[in-house]
RNA sequence: GGGACCGUAGUUCAACUGGUUAGAGCACCGCCCUGUCACGGCGGAAGUUGCGGGUUCGAACCCCGUCGGUCCCGCCA
């Protein structure tokens, strides 16, 4: 049908005769001559119909409206001098048609306009309703290139370490961990159901066992849980998995994977190895597990200097086994107003949003004076105040804003804190600047947390994540009492504040994997009912191996500099879950339900 | 489950404090125009102000409900 891509044609084209194929972008009529802008995937090219070549021709041409899909033969030729456009990668030539054939109308009113010279944005809603239109736009071309340039990246670079990929089954077992399921319900095993992988966890860790050594996957990830900017109930991970590697062997090949995606896709250089924090000083040093660290603020642990005096705001949390933590901000004295501070202020409020009572500050004068609130001045001596100066390393000019109480509120207040002012203050680096792009690896994160709700152990990654060694010892009598306190042999990549990917050493031994699930409350029986097979496997020569897995939605997301993950996915849903294309989900048939014997409980509004 | 914001021609926006016939750009339709490239000129059509109810002499605007979208908390790694 074609014989050259529009956005491919240059001057050494001149003389040529092509055939193209495409989409009007737009059209110039000037009752002589007539314009096209001919788009397809390639870009696009300025067709020019003159009336000499035929009134047939040009009475189909006066027609065309922008999105129409034709199919032109013509001549390429250059351009007079004047009439030359050097803002396109065409501009020199255009394509003098000769035939013209209307491929395909657009019936009505475009819901809206597809040429990228209309930079308005659209509502949303309108662009996932009409998501076909709105990928034939420059910005989602753009993204799904993209997308598929990192895919294909990692997929290269993961080929020639030796890796295979291999597909796991989407239609599984439900596990009683983690996110809430999406449930399909089986037909041929009436009263049963099957479960979407939330991740491919533990296919990946048997496919371990079954001697793989080395796998991946670019595999869909489903989870019934509530939606965010950067949360899709249906979402993709690049799933890794490696027999025979520890730690510190998995972590430098991952870094590299990302390295080369970076350079693939962005043509930047990121410094490897990657930066390292602990869990515990991530969270001691930002309050978060995915810290960005690119600018200052770090938290400073005053509690020693605050747990004796007389302010009982700061005292009493200490008493009560919380904590009083500060982030000092260079120059917030002139660039931070009172009345943010104090209720009703932004800043406040963001304080107020991560639960915290209050938000206490000093501003930080000449010769170590301090402006506060009364009830802090009159109960710090001057060499506590001194004291605090030096720890938070503070100067004349500078604002210290303080958390106090429960520590995990404190956290979560200056962590949401410290972001906030980052933004208000621009601190955060520009893209084009070199520190953008801070890759940081968090590791040792502690094998349980405990859930106040239902009063038990909970395992923060995953229930199959390995002890640390030091941590568990060598005697299998001890572990029921160290493991709930051990660290797991587990890191996340974070990069500028956002969790890109995770992954652990896995338990690779059945009497270990039963005590840990023992101490997340399974008995034996549930947990052989729900991991027997993972027991089982782990009983008959399952090798040391670990893994990791990335989201690929958000990784993608960060390159493109897109503020949702939405942009990075061809079909994505909304908030509510419901795709508005196809207006899924949507109701079946009565028929459909009885032979899964399945009934609503909805009553019948009908 | 909870909080905040949003919904006006096909579309992007406007419409003062509740006050005449709800306006404009682009798109659309008609006419004119041979070098434009976000072409230009003249004219035209286009609205259940998401939907339902209420307050009022009078509602796009205020109130209640509902539907849809976005952001956030809870939830989720």
């Amino acid at each position: 049908m074609r014989s050259n891509d529009c956005g491919d044609l240059r001057s050494d084209h001149i003389a040529s005769e092509v055939q193209l194929c495409g989409w009007i972008d737009r059209c110039r009529d000037h009752g002589g001559v007539i314009f096209l802008d001919l788009r397809d995937q390639s870009g696009t090219v300025q067709i020019t119909v003159d009336p000499n070549q035929g009134p047939e021709l040009f009475s189909i041409a006066e027609t065309l409206r922008n999105e129409t899909v034709i199919q032109v033969t013509g001549c390429v030729r250059a351009r007079p001098d004047e009439a030359i456009n050097q803002k396109l990668n065409t501009g020199n030539i255009e394509v003098l048609a000769s035939d013209l054939q209307i491929l395909n109308q657009v019936k009505g009113n475009l819901p809206f306009s597809v040429s990228s010279h209309d930079e308005e944005s659209v509502k949303e809603e309108l662009r996932l309703r009409y998501r076909y239109l709105d990928l034939r736009r420059e910005r989602m071309k753009r993204n799904l290139k993209l997308r598929h340039k990192t895919i294909q990246t990692a997929r290269a670079y993961l080929e020639a370490e030796g890796f295979i990929e291999v597909e796991t089954p989407v239609l599984t077992k439900s596990t009683p961990e983690g996110a809430r399921d999406y449930l399909v319900p089986s037909r041929v095993c009436e009263g049963e159901w099957f479960a979407l992988p939330q991740s491919p966890q533990l296919f990946k860790q048997l496919l371990m066992v079954g001697g793989l050594e080395r796998y991946y996957q670019v595999a869909r990830c489903f989870r019934d849980e509530d939606l965010r900017a950067d949360r899709q109930p249906e979402f993709t991970q690049l799933d890794i998995e490696m027999s025979f590697m520890d730690q510190e062997q998995i972590l430098n090949l991952n870094e590299k994977l990302i390295a080369s995606i970076w350079k693939q896709v962005k043509g930047i250089d990121i410094p490897i190895p990657f930066p390292r924090l602990t869990w515990k000083e991530a969270v001691n040093q930002y309050g978060t597990d995915r810290p960005d660290n690119r600018y200052g603020m770090e938290l400073n642990d005053v509690n020693d200097i605050m747990q004796d005096i007389g302010f009982k705001v700061f005292s009493g949390a200490i008493a009560k086994g919380g904590s009083v933590k500060c982030i000092n901000i260079t120059g917030g004295n002139n660039s931070i107003s009172n009345v943010r501070i104090k209720p009703g202020g932004d800043i406040f409020s963001e304080a107020e949003k991560a639960g915290a009572g209050g938000l206490a500050f000093i501003r930080v004068r000449e010769s170590n004076e301090i402006d506060t609130i009364g009830a802090i001045k009159d109960n710090l001596t001057s060499s506590q105040i001194i004291e605090l100066l030096n720890r938070t390393k503070s100067k004349a000019g500078d604002l210290i804003l303080f958390g106090a109480g429960e520590t995990t509120i404190v956290h979560k207040t200056l962590d949401r804190i410290r972001q906030y002012i980052a933004k208000e203050l621009k601190l955060i680096p520009k893209e084009n600047q070199k520190n953008y792009w801070n890759f940081l690896w968090v590791t040792d994160f502690p094998m349980f947390e405990f859930n106040t709700e239902e009063k038990r152990l909970e395992a923060l990654h995953h229930p199959f994540c390995a002890p640390n060694n030091e941590d568990l010892g060598n005697d299998p009598k001890s572990w029921s009492k160290l493991l709930p306190k051990s660290r797991a042999q587990a890191y996340d990549l974070v990069l500028n504040g956002l969790e890109l990917g995770g992954g652990s050493i896995r338990i690779h031994d059945a009497k270990l994997q039963q005590e840990v699930l023992k101490t997340i409350g399974l008995s034996q029986e549930i947990a052989n009912e729900q991991f027997g097979f993972l027991i089982n496997a782990l009983e008959l020569g399952a090798p040391p191996h670990g893994g990791i897995a990335f989201g690929i939605d958000r990784i993608v997301m960060l390159l493109t500099g897109e503020e949702s993950i939405r942009d990075t996915i061809a079909f994505p849903k909304t908030q509510q879950a419901r795709c508005l294309m196809t207006e899924a989900p949507a109701n079946v048939s009565k028929k459909q339900l009885k032979e899964l014997n399945v009934e609503s409980t909805l009553k019948d509004t009908e």
